[in-house]
RNA sequence: GGGCGCGUAGCUCAGCGGGAGAGCACUUCCUUGACAUGGAAGGGGUCACAGGUUCAAUCCCUGUCGCGCCCACCA
């Protein structure tokens, strides 16, 4: 016997050791299954779960799932990320705390003390997805960092340098002062901040009261101006194009120059051109031939560029010391308020550098033509599809890739360069040195570029790295490309253009076939969950407290479309109930003697009760499935609640409970319930797998695989539900139907009356069809017990005095079918009512009246509108007659 | 500045050219042998605003206002 309630924690856990040890997860590739693949976006193998990895991963592990119910061969690929920046970040905070720091200690110490970490907490996350009950294929769990991955990485490296897709370059790069390296345009996040603009007057040369006014909102780099920049057509200014000005502190000479990229209407109309520090200014710097002078150090620190009493000065110290002194010399004309945008740097906080420096770049532009052509033609889906506007616009855009790090932690850069700074980028030191040998024609010194990969340069191989590429395994036969990638629209760029771009390009083939984006998990108020905010919801938590199911069931629910998920606790809740109220129907079964019967067939039920809910179980299956291959979650998630607690629960089992608790009853008829029932039972387990693997597993077993000698499979390896349209039955459903609504307005009417619990309310069936008559005699009992009502014959005599009637007839059908009479205060809401009802019969009137009404619309709809005028005119007529009885 | 999306019940959100929906919250009633993590009934909405298309608009189009996200080198 079930338990009361169901207890999630300890049915989880016994349950995932149970699938995970029998190789439940494992895919098949020897089978002959049709290969369903997802990889997952690797975590950040020293991170810890968060809400939206809780939601990536359950709709992942529903697909997963799904696909194996229908007898694919699913492959959910797992694996983590070395996250280079993330996580040597956290090393180096912890480090710190020990009194510690990376660059004493020494690269190769240092990359030790990160593998260790990785060690102890690397599988912090993975436990935590299997605690959501994602369905994985441990048993081919992979790290960007392991051997084969990483001699993917190499070779992908070097083969698109040998075919000049990766190139060193000397530019502008964004550089993160605090962590040392030089970040991609992604890695980059433009902040509002309140600054000032300031407006300095640089003295012209030869012409001693002249002066050109400047506007900046970094005074600091005014050390590194090169020239000034005025529109060409700028009347103000054209009689200084040619002229030369004197920067104030430098007393450098520099030029006026003109060009278009000056806007008259900001600022002075002149912009001062910082060509080493400014990625516009280096763009005008190219056109003018200017000279191009860093005056920053790594720290972002003014260097020996700058006037001695400047240097080492920190750039806002500068800032601010400059404005001093250029205000002593009255070379401020004014300094205004103003709010700009300001670049950051996403991990590390501080403000970005363009900085000058030589770095690794891959040609982006053209990786990025097979996946817009792909896009485009329709070989890769995206949903939702405006994500598709997004993509070809950024596509369309693609700036080189900046893919060198500063960092440590992460695939170093397999080039080596030799005396004379020659590169040799090869798979090995020892190929190095060959193609070196060969170069210099004797052996010489080769020295390591010492920078590393951006961490997203093998996440990018992902798809085809973690099937064992560049070796031709039997897996990436079978497995590549996969089927669809699920993950977080802020990752399109980062993650997703990019495994299009590898993808295409090593294994001339797209990596998947859909791409399903979802938005960001938020707080209820919308708020994006963050640490600072303090508004952080644990997935953790919510598991401990109502269980990773209803957590999944949440996160299944909510996941429209490419919109922001607003999550509330209490909504989980809400689905922990709808878990107990599941786990409550099978026992309501178990009590009642419904045992699955082998071999049970829906068709052959006779009974109207057990083939409407056959019907209705097809019904619910078809919208799952349709739900469910068309990636619309939420549908699935509701189509099972609605039928589940909606008609299976409050509507099926109080149905049957007559004929199943009444000793009376025809045993056939009881045989057929019972059996009918705990088929039912079995096949919304099914159906609720994949949202909610534990519980329905727990049931299945307990239950379903019980009555048949505990031989069954689990219900992770079960069979699809499969159920014929055929099945539903169009007189039951009207019936049954029919019955609801009857009960339904009885109760109502009880309530609006407050007819006191134990009174039971007569019906009049006067006037009815013989048909309504046979009905109510055929449930009577049924509207009895849930309605408290019974049924008399008008024939039979005269109402009880001051009783409450209800009519019902063949009118009722369909329609609003209670009415009642004998209390006055009826009598307004019958007028009420009846005025609805006029208004509705006008409108409608005025609709078949209009000629082009009748000529355009659908002749269906002209109909239904009769129908519609007739049914409202029939029940105006009834409560019309009921209002003058009420009134005799 | 450009792009995308969203304004529907107190809250969170479905729906989407022909009768306004769910969950939660709220009110009233019910310790009825599956379930109080429950059951029954009910109140509550000019479907942001203004135009337009249509026989018909919450739904399509345009504009306005408000909100969110993404991209962008703006002094």
């Amino acid at each position: 016997m079930l338990e009361k309630t169901y207890d999630p924690a300890e049915i989880e856990a016994r349950h995932y050791m149970k699938w995970e040890t029998e190789g439940a997860f494992a895919a098949r590739p020897d089978s002959n299954g049709k290969p369903y693949t997802i990889v997952i976006p690797p975590p950040n193998v020293t991170g810890s779960l968060h809400m939206g990895h809780a939601l990536n991963n359950t709709l992942q592990d529903i697909l997963i799932r799904f696909e194996r119910m229908r007898g694919r061969d699913a492959l959910w690929q797992p694996g983590t990320d070395h996250a280079g920046i993330a996580t040597q970040m956290v090393v180096e905070r912890q480090l710190e705390t020990q009194g510690l720091n990376r660059r004493n200690m020494g690269r190769d110490e240092f990359i030790k003390r990160v593998w260790l970490w990785k060690e102890q907490s690397g599988g912090t996350i993975t436990g935590q997805l299997r605690r959501l009950g994602a369905s994985a294929d441990w048993s081919r769990e992979r790290f960007t960092m392991d051997e084969g991955l990483s001699r993917a990485v190499l070779k992908v490296f070097v083969d698109l340098y040998k075919q000049g897709l990766v190139y060193k370059d000397m530019r502008l790069v964004n550089w993160d002062s605090k962590l040392l390296t030089a970040i991609s345009d992604l890695e980059v996040e433009a902040r509002e901040v309140k600054g000032y603009l300031w407006y300095f007057r640089y003295p012209v040369e030869g012409m001693a009261d002249r002066h050109i006014v400047v506007a900046t909102t970094r005074p600091e780099t005014m050390l590194g101006d090169t020239a000034i920049a005025v529109h060409p057509d700028d009347e103000r200014f054209k009689d200084l194009i040619g002229k030369h000005a004197i920067l104030p502190l430098v007393g450098r000479r520099i030029p006026i120059v003109a060009d278009e990229y000056s806007d008259p209407e900001k600022g002075s109309g002149a912009v001062k051109i910082t060509p080493a520090h400014d990625f516009n200014d280096f763009e005008v710097g190219k056109r003018h031939g200017l000279e191009v002078i860093n005056i920053f150090d790594q720290h972002a620190k003014l260097n020996e560029n700058v006037p001695e009493e400047y240097r080492g000065l920190e750039r806002y110290a500068a800032r601010e010391k400059i404005v001093a002194a250029l205000e002593q010399l009255g070379l401020v004309e004014k300094i205004d308020a103003h709010t700009h945008s300001v670049p950051y740097g996403d991990r590390s906080g501080v403000a970005i550098e363009p900085w000058l420096t030589e770095q690794w770049y891959v040609n982006a532009k053209t990786l990025a033509q097979p996946p817009l052509e792909a896009v485009r033609n329709g070989r890769i889906k995206l949903i939702p599809k405006s994500a598709e506007k997004t993509f070809f616009q950024w596509m369309d855009n693609i700036q080189p890739w900046c893919v060198s790090r500063q960092l440590w932690w992460g695939h170093q850069i397999p080039a080596w360069y030799g005396p004379d700074d020659h590169v040799f980028v090869e798979l090995s030191e020892e190929e190095a040195t060959a193609a070196a040998v060969k170069h210099y024609g004797k052996p010489v010194e080769l020295v390591r570029d010492t920078d590393v990969l951006d961490t997203w340069f093998s996440s990018a191989l992902w798809p085809f790295s973690t099937l064992g590429w560049p070796d031709d395994t039997k897996e990436l036969k079978r497995y590549y490309p996969t089927d669809v990638l699920v993950t977080g629209l802020d990752i399109l760029f980062f993650w997703v253009a990019r495994m299009m771009m590898m993808g295409m390009h090593f294994m001339g083939e797209v990596p998947f076939h859909t791409v399903y984006l979802h938005a960001l998990v938020t707080d209820e108020k919308g708020q994006k969950m963050s640490k600072s905010k303090g508004n952080i919801i644990d997935p953790l938590d919510l598991i401990d407290k109502y269980g990773a199911d209803a957590l999944r069931f949440t996160l299944t629910a909510v996941a429209a479309q490419g919109r922001q998920i607003k999550l509330s606790p209490q909504r989980v809740e809400g689905y922990r109930n709808f878990a107990t109220k599941l786990w409550n129907a099978t026992r309501f079964c178990e009590m009642n003697g419904c045992q699955p019967v082998p071999g049970f067939d829906p068709a052959q039920c006779t009974l109207t009760l057990s083939k409407w809910l056959v019907g209705e179980l097809a019904a619910a299956s078809a919208k799952v499935t349709t739900a469910l291959e068309e990636y619309r979650f939420n549908e699935a998630a509701n189509a099972l609640y609605d039928f589940i607690w909606g008609t299976y629960c409050d509507w099926f089992v109080e149905l049957a409970k007559p004929v199943l608790q009444g000793g009376d009853a025809d045993a056939k008829a009881q045989a057929e319930i019972r059996a009918t029932a705990a088929w039912a039972i079995g096949q919304m387990l099914h159906l609720l797998h994949p949202i909610m693997p534990f519980i329905t597993e727990e049931l299945f077993e307990k239950f379903i695989g019980k009555s048949d000698g505990g031989k069954m499979a689990g219900l992770i390896r079960a069979a699809w539900p499969q159920l014929s349209t055929a099945l539903q039955d169009r007189d039951a459903a009207a019936e049954i139907g029919w019955l609801i609504k009857v009960i339904s307005d009885i109760r109502a009417v009880r309530a609006e009356m407050n007819v006191p619990a134990g009174a039971q309310l007569p019906l009049l069936v006067s006037g009815a069809s013989e048909e309504t008559k046979s009905r109510l005699q055929r449930y009577g009992a049924l509207i009895e017990r849930l309605a408290r009502a019974a049924s008399i014959d008008a024939a039979a005599g005269a109402m009880p005095k001051g009783a409450v009637q209800i009519v019902i007839d063949e009118a009722t059908y369909g329609l609003p079918l209670a009415d009642v009479i004998d209390f006055a205060a009826e009598s307004a809401r019958l007028k009420k009512e009846i005025g609805k009802l006029e208004a509705e019969i006008g409108k409608i009137d005025g609709k078949l009246a209009n000629q082009a009404f009748i000529a355009k619309a659908p002749p269906e709809v002209v109909e239904e509108q009769h129908q519609r005028r007739d049914d409202a005119k029939s029940t105006r007529d009834r409560l019309t007659q009921a209002l003058q009885r009420l009134a005799s």
